[in-house]
DNA sequence: GATGAAAATGAAATCGATTTCATTTTATGG
DNA sequence: CCATAAAATGAAATCGATTTCATTTTCATC
């Protein structure tokens, strides 16, 4: 039989009161106090019970991480910089796998309006903006990783899509490419639209006409880059390189070069987003962006835990990290010609 | 501001009893009276408090799975198993990603002390035995994946690392091979001991001389299997096969292969353990086994949670499921001469 | 040693649901 | 239409901690 807060007190002769003092570290306890208490705590093994102080203390000291797939390395990362944080903050974290499914994910969010967590972190989230902002107009303490939102009471951590975007087409334009296609993920994901952003500003800085023609949706999958690549083809338009909006769909572009005997980098340069594991191990190795993605989930989870316990906010709720291009053998060469 | 059970129970006209009841889906009340407090419910946005429901009702109605660490893609796949088989089954999960450090671990065990959970699931975990035994003598609720316990209470869901150990070794015979290494993982972990076992079991049956100066400790990571490699080429002695404990120390071997201009699999053929995604993109694709991690935790979840609710438990305590051999490129050749 | 402020402790209310037991209402059959 | 069983509802206790407010103890100072 587990033993209560009141088996602790009786047993050390005090309170319960000041066995709870003791426990959450009061100032205002006697050490010799203390030391009996303890002792007693030991002798029981005691272990506090958490709904009970949840219940009475209206705070739970856990945050939630709602992301889209765990078995990408995207989020996974997210996670442990979210919950090494947190952990070193002395938060619990509840990871919540919404398994791709709008369902489950909505379902999860219900945890903040149960008060099982304290604050909610979105990873990638396929909820509306609506839902959101109904949230933190109640005062619910959420955060958004990788999407930005405007309500006052919301943080975001992002990476700057157009910036890295843009380097990598400035990558494949120093070295000579000028046909350069671009395989963009879901058409409507803002990740997508931003990315194709600063490809547009990079070739317009450099004067490089931009060509519609050369830009197709891949669906952020491998098969879809696979098939995005072979449509770019089927055009005929000639290009040298391909920018794919992640690396799922640069591997699919470079599965589609293999059986088209299109040689990597000699005939076609190939970028991808996110550096996947993957992408170091292929042959040729896959030229990619590296996002900070624990970065992304440490700077989130510090604002929201400041949020919580009411320190001043400095900083801004938009924060904005950079992220950095990795070339490899896919684009380490010159266009043809 | 939140409303309380008693705000719906007052608007409704009934008792907070019954308002309970209709929420928890007695049969014991009428249909208009479901229906009233139901429309009181949706006025007045109502959610239930879970630290009062866990605290009256002594029950989370959720699992934690403590996982050595989140990024590697067996784990992952263990968690889908156990998230998706929880959540049909009405349950919640808790993700604790242990992120390698044993103290991790140990504080999350306090989850289960704390009643934040029903039950744990440990997937390989760094416990002593000793700890989890006391745990479950207490009468707290755990289960193991891929590692067994001596304790009745303590379900355990396995692979079956002797078989699958033996099936590749045989495969490897089968090829002509005669000379066949074998990279260890961590000596004193219960799936290296075992794999090790399964490839002494084939050998034997095969009648094949069993060459101690053979066997490399690879620690399971990249890292190691490179080097334990070229340990095994150093001796001098030939071989034309290695068979490595995970796909990890076989990427490994990979790279030293490369490296050293050893053709893969025309003179030396390698088979890891995992299936990890890389094994299908690497050039030559590698030879591997595929564990039904999915199942895996799917298997343990549904026991666990029958234990929770007091069915009669059938089955057996220990769960072993088949892996597959899933033979490619690294393997697929008659052994040289 | 008296005095008052500060420090330490305790009594009791409280958090928000569930659940037992008692009571009222409804339905059934003679 | 009444008796009785069954169904529906309500009152109040309860889960196990925290916290407010009151009280006691300690300690420094004169």
């Amino acid at each position: 039989m587990d033993h209560k807060l009141i088996d602790v007190a009786k047993r050390s002769g005090v309170s319960p009161a000041t066995v709870s003092r003791v426990l959450n570290n009061s100032s205002l306890v006697t050490k010799k106090t203390t030391e009996r208490v303890m002792k007693a705590v030991e002798e029981l093994n005691y272990y506090p019970n958490a709904a009970a102080k949840h219940l009475r203390s209206q705070r739970t000291r856990t945050i939630g991480v709602i992301v889209q797939d765990i078995n990408v390395a995207y989020f996974a990362e997210i996670i442990k910089g979210v919950q090494n944080t947190a952990y070193t903050l002395g938060y619990k974290v509840i990871i919540c796998d919404a398994d791709n499914n709008p369902e489950k994910e909505r379902d999860y969010l219900g945890l903040l309006m149960n008060r099982t967590v304290d604050a909610l972190i979105l990873a990638s989230s396929s909820l509306g903006d609506e839902v959101l902002i109904e949230l933190a107009d109640k005062g619910q303490c959420i955060g958004l990783i990788g999407r930005r939102i405007a309500h006052d009471n919301i943080p975001c951590c992002l990476t700057d899509n157009v910036q890295f975007s843009s380097d990598v087409v400035n990558h494949l334009l120093d070295n000579g490419h000028r046909h350069i296609a671009y395989i963009n993920g879901y058409p409507d994901v803002m990740d997508s639209y931003e990315r194709l952003e600063g490809y547009m500003k990079a070739l317009k800085e450099r004067m490089v006409p931009f060509r519609p023609e050369l830009i197709e949706n891949g669906n952020f999958s491998e098969e879809g880059g696979y098939e995005a690549f072979k449509r770019l083809i089927l055009k005929g338009i000639p290009f040298t390189a391909v920018y794919a909006a992640n690396d799922e769909m640069a591997l699919g572009v470079s599965k589609a070069c293999r059986e088209l005997g299109i040689a990597i980098p000699h005939k076609m340069a190939i970028v991808g987003v996110d550096n996947n594991r993957i992408t170091q191990y292929i042959i040729p190795s896959l030229s990619t962006v590296n996002q900070p993605k624990f970065q992304l989930g440490e700077l989130l989870t510090i604002k929201l835990i400041g949020k919580l316990n009411d320190q001043p906010d400095d900083g801004e709720r938009i924060m904005i990290v950079q992220s950095e291009l990795v070339v490899r053998e896919s684009s380490s060469r010159q266009a043809p010609d």
